[in-house]
DNA sequence: CTGAAAGCGCTTACAG
DNA sequence: CTGAAAGCGCTTACAG
């Protein structure tokens, strides 16, 4: 690999002005600078990054967390989206994206102590346990900027999708379809299912409909096997539901199969609203209805409000909203009033 | 950040003594050794990568290219656990993973350069366009290792899936159905495809069954909307075939809604047989026929073999070929003698 | 077993 | 407008 001194020699000029050149200093004369790009694009010479970031202390380089575990991880679409919008962020503005690991070499280091080792500018915390101690340490750092997605830490900037939001909506367009008889099970208890559950209840209350203890019950996200056991048994209830929310569009297919089992129609005798938006909401048939979360819009203000706390600016929305829209889809049946 | 030099003033050895003892060279002392380590532990002495992979000239960093155009990229579910697989392959032999860019700040740079200005050991072509000059260049380098997934080219070695195998025991279980009108809706022409297209005709004349022309037409990969378009031509053939393969999984849900809008029978009027073996293949009910991808032996495969290479390795397989699994499902159905 | 010195390839404050 | 020099934080050949 050519090197700086290689463009100085073959150029005539010093290695100061051929930084300075092709670094776009201004004070360089226009025939020096010409020569030197000349030269450089001859010879085929690039900056050498890790020389340059030792020197300047800044590496562009961002730092994503993404722990996988057995339910989630870069193998579930909703990360696997949002990952590469947060990418598509990042590098539009010179940035790139390294995962961060755990290990190096043989030696074990912690989030942190990576981040620190590989000197990101910053870091993002797409997916992880909320209760690691690891992942709480890097989320309260001091040493650089980081934002987490979807969760809440004291100091670390966030963007969640608006999960009190979402359910309301769902609920409220339930309603909308005269159901009364409405059950909910939801995710296992986390940061996302908590607003999710009481926008549920409060939607309720103010409608005036009641919601008998047994009609919420539990279940693993992305786990139809799981949904599907937990819809089963409220369809054995003396009084079933006319319409169960399922945590996800992933966990709905297994409530399908629980009211095909039941000998039950779906949607008409027992309808089904998920969560996500995910592809095969939109093509089976019928149609999931679920509120469909953008992350896109996730991903780039991620991206976006991570890289201005990285240069400096003071005004970041330490926690930003993003909203999801109402998919109607047809799994939701229309009752008669 | 403490340094090298804060270790040595505070431990009472110079910078070289603490290098060694802190890498593990054998002949420091055990004094020395145990007092350094305590030092670097006390004052949180951690490594500066940049200036080691500055003096070292070896980075531990692999770039991974992925192209994300509309069809397929990072929001493609096989691709993503794909990464995921490699990722964690390269990660436990101490090794990362970055994004390779094509920007750098407002200056274009080409894959290849942007490989060699972060200096990455070797490079993963996960999901790129093969006939782009840029990816090819990138393929063909000598600077640096290069592995490819489902894709070939001359210099770098590649780890495949066995499309082949995998259209041939997909076809032959269909046939051992009693199945003898089948049609195959492929993907579009690629280096995928070809193999699958020749491993269908293969089986089919070795069962003297005979394809009529408009028996194989052709669809976008992952495309359910056209492969529904596709399926419902094949339906107003007069004489319709009983099973159709389709190009993937996700497709294979717009051929079910052609079958259902056509009024027939699925799987008993018209069978479907998908390819991937993606989550929802195995929750649907029927469940999908199917061919699962072994992506996690196609990713730990890539890495291992990548690093071996890295490492300067000699026996390593220029292409591996990783085999699929036929999944029976239900979407074939089985027809009388 | 330990250390002084050179050097990896840059950038930048300073001098001219 | 240009350049000599120092320094970022490491590793390693060499000397002792």
């Amino acid at each position: 690999m050519a090197t700086i001194k290689d463009v100085a020699e073959k150029s005539g000029y010093s290695k100061s002005t051929v930084s300075k050149a092709l670094n776009g200093y201004k004070e360089i004369g226009e025939g020096a600078r010409k020569k030197i790009i000349e030269t450089a694009q001859e010879i085929g010479y690039l900056a050498n990054y890790h020389a340059r970031a030792l020197k300047m202390k800044k590496t562009y380089s961002i730092g994503v967390v993404y722990f996988d575990n057995a339910r989630n991880g870069l193998k579930n679409d909703f990360f696997a989206w949002l990952i590469q919008e947060f990418r598509v962020g990042v590098e539009t503005q010179g940035y790139d994206l390294t995962f961060i690991n755990v290990s190096v070499g043989s030696q074990k280091k912690t989030y942190l102590e990576y981040a620190q080792y590989r000197a990101f500018d910053g870091v993002c915390i797409i997916c992880a346990d909320r209760e690691d101690k690891e992942i709480i340490e890097l989320a309260q750092t001091d040493l650089f900027p980081v934002v987490v997605i979807d969760m809440d830490f004291e100091k670390a900037m966030s963007v969640k999708s608006d999960n009190y939001g979402g359910i309301k909506m769902l609920s409220e367009y339930i309603i909308s379809q005269n159901h009364k008889k409405i059950a909910y099970v939801t995710g296992h208890d986390s940061f996302v299912t908590k607003p999710r559950l009481k926008a549920f209840y409060d939607v309720m209350e103010s409608n005036n409909i009641d919601v008998p203890k047994e009609y919420v019950v539990e279940s693993y996200y992305r786990d139809p096997d799981d949904t599907e056991k937990q819809v089963s048994k409220l369809l054995k209830l003396n009084d079933i539901p006319t319409c169960i929310m399922v945590p996800d569009d992933f966990a709905l297919l297994g409530a399908i199969n629980a009211i095909q089992k039941a000998g039950l129609r779906y949607p008409e005798d027992v309808s089904l609203a998920g969560y996500d938006g995910i592809p095969i909401s939109k093509i089976m048939s019928p149609k999931i209805t679920t509120i469909e979360q953008d992350s896109h819009r996730l991903g780039m203000t991620a991206a976006a409000n991570l890289i201005k706390a990285i240069e400096g600016e003071e005004d970041i929305e330490k926690v930003t909203i993003i909203e999801g829209k109402l998919i109607k889809g047809e799994s939701v049946y229309k009752l008669p009033k």
